[in-house]
RNA sequence: UCCCCGGUAGCUCAAUGGUAGAGCAUUCGGCUGUUAACCGAAGGGUUGCUAGUUCGAAUCUAGCCCGGGGAGCCA
């Protein structure tokens, strides 16, 4: 409106405000928030990097007073002005508003619903596509998105190749009551996938180490703040590895996702106050205990836990809480692990595996260890588990023709990304999350 | 599936058997340095639904619906 039809515009996002002090400059984003004082307006504007507090005086700058005075919020604006270093403002930095464009004004009838204070979780989540525009959820996503580029950066450096896994999988991986079927072509059914493991093992036959990076489902009716219905997985598998690489693998991994946050993302790190010494203290090696370990650990603890027992929330908080960093726990009972899992030689009653769980009572991030390489004991295995042999024979196949040694894990990302941003629940983490009774928006 | 908690104005909550309220948001007015600004005024309600107890129910009882947290299961 303002704005001079011919002006060469420099156009800024508001991260770089700080290198563009007392030039006049262009952002393109949304009213935040607008406090009004008198002849005086502090509008706060936000485009998606962050926000920046603006001023405009009605005597100096009558116009764009006008434009501004009584906006609604949400409504989308182009605005002119010179910043300038202000310690007063939040950010340090503020724009003297010179001109304003209003591209869209929210309707007075209608506010925009989410104001600037506590809300309750259903009806943010209900209108999950808005509560994105909050500073502290778009600074979670970027986080988020930060913890993908890391760690396939990571992988990709480890001679890792990417393999993309199936949605749409003939049979469970590891039971079937926890599986969302469908109906796929003429009546056939099929399941979408809980993991890319099997088809990530037939991978690794093939280029020896690969990963596969996608979302998963699980129907379970599991209502925590730590779990979803879909969630992203990152699975790891490599042809002649052992627990004890991929143990080595999780540790790399986690902490270069973590160190990679801290050094890129330190705006939405502190955007959402996050205490970032906790992260800085995350570096390899992770403290191992044994399950055999963690029992004696759990019991000295006043817990009732004996062996044999699988661990819940409460007794992986009792371990996580005697390190700063995540700690692994490995050679589970083979009773209380999936079927495909191998077994220690020396302790058959033990299994190949182990988790990592993180600290902060964030639970556990990743599950993995050494799979069955012998086809007599997977297919034992496999019967014992009562699982559809027809279904399996394409697994089964993979022992029968050259079966090597073979490891990997599965990271859940929203669990990561969660316990990286400190964040009260999971759901946060994900654009639109999936649980149990919502699937809106 | 089981256990616990909750549902009152657009939002966050108060009112424990006796006239349904506050803050924020919205509208109007005031304020030249605000930080979820502040000050004044106005509008805004089938107290989740159904039945019951009672002179009287947001409040007590039963059933149902919806949501949250946890268990199991897992990442």
């Amino acid at each position: 409106m303002t704005q001079p039809q011919h002006a060469a515009r420099t156009i800024i996002t508001i991260e770089h405000a700080g290198e563009h002090v007392d030039s006049t400059v262009t952002i393109q984003g949304w009213l935040y928030n607008q406090r009004e004082s008198g002849k005086l307006l502090f509008p706060i504007f936000r485009d998606g990097t962050g926000v920046l507090q603006g001023v405009v005086s009605q005597k100096e700058q009558p116009e764009a007073f006008e434009a501004l005075k009584g906006l609604t919020r949400e409504s989308s604006v182009i605005v002119t002005g010179t910043v300038r270093a202000e310690a007063r403002a939040a950010g340090g930095f503020e724009m003297h508003i010179s001109g304003v464009e209003v591209v869209h004004r929210v309707s007075d009838s209608e506010p925009y619903p989410i104001q600037p204070k506590e809300h309750g979780v259903d009806f943010l989540l209900d209108r999950r596509h808005l509560w994105i525009r909050t500073p502290r959820q778009a600074a979670i996503l970027r986080i988020r998105a930060e913890v993908e580029r890391a760690a396939r950066n990571y992988m990709d450096g480890q001679g890792y190749t990417l393999t993309d896994a199936p949605v749409f999988t003939p049979a469970a991986c590891e039971g079937t009551s926890t599986l969302f079927e469908v109906n796929y072509i003429d009546d056939q059914k099929a399941y979408l996938t809980q993991s890319g493991q099997l088809y990530v093992e037939a991978t690794a036959a093939a280029l020896g180490k690969v990963y596969t990076f996608g979302p998963t489902f699980r129907a379970e009716k599991s209502k925590t703040r730590r779990h979803l219905t879909e969630f992203w997985m990152l699975e790891p598998e490599a042809a002649y590895a052992h627990l004890e690489d991929m143990m080595q693998l999780g540790e790399g991994l986690v902490s270069a996702v973590v160190r990679s946050v801290v050094k890129n993302r330190p705006r939405e790190l502190a955007t959402i106050q996050r205490d970032v010494a906790k992260l800085e203290k995350i570096v390899p090696p992770f403290p191992r205990v044994t399950y055999d370990e963690a029992i004696k650990v759990l019991q000295k603890a006043g817990n009732p836990a004996k062996w044999g027992d699988d661990f819940g929330g409460d007794e992986e908080t009792i371990i996580s809480k005697e390190f700063d960093t995540p700690v692994i726990i490995h050679r589970y009972p083979a009773a209380m692990k999936a079927f495909y899992m191998a077994t220690d030689e020396q302790r058959p009653e033990l299994s190949l595996s182990f988790d990592m769980i993180a600290p902060e009572g964030y639970g556990e991030i990743i599950g993995g260890g050494e799979r069955q390489s012998n086809y007599e004991t997977l297919l034992k295995r496999l019967r014992e588990h009562n699982l559809p042999e027809e279904s399996f024979q394409w697994y089964l196949d993979l022992r029968r023709y050259g079966s090597v040694a073979h490891a990997g894990f599965g990271l859940g990302l929203e669990r990561t990304v969660a316990w990286i941003c400190g964040t009260e629940h999971i759901r946060e983490v994900i654009p639109f999350p999936r649980m149990l009774y919502r699937v809106y928006p």
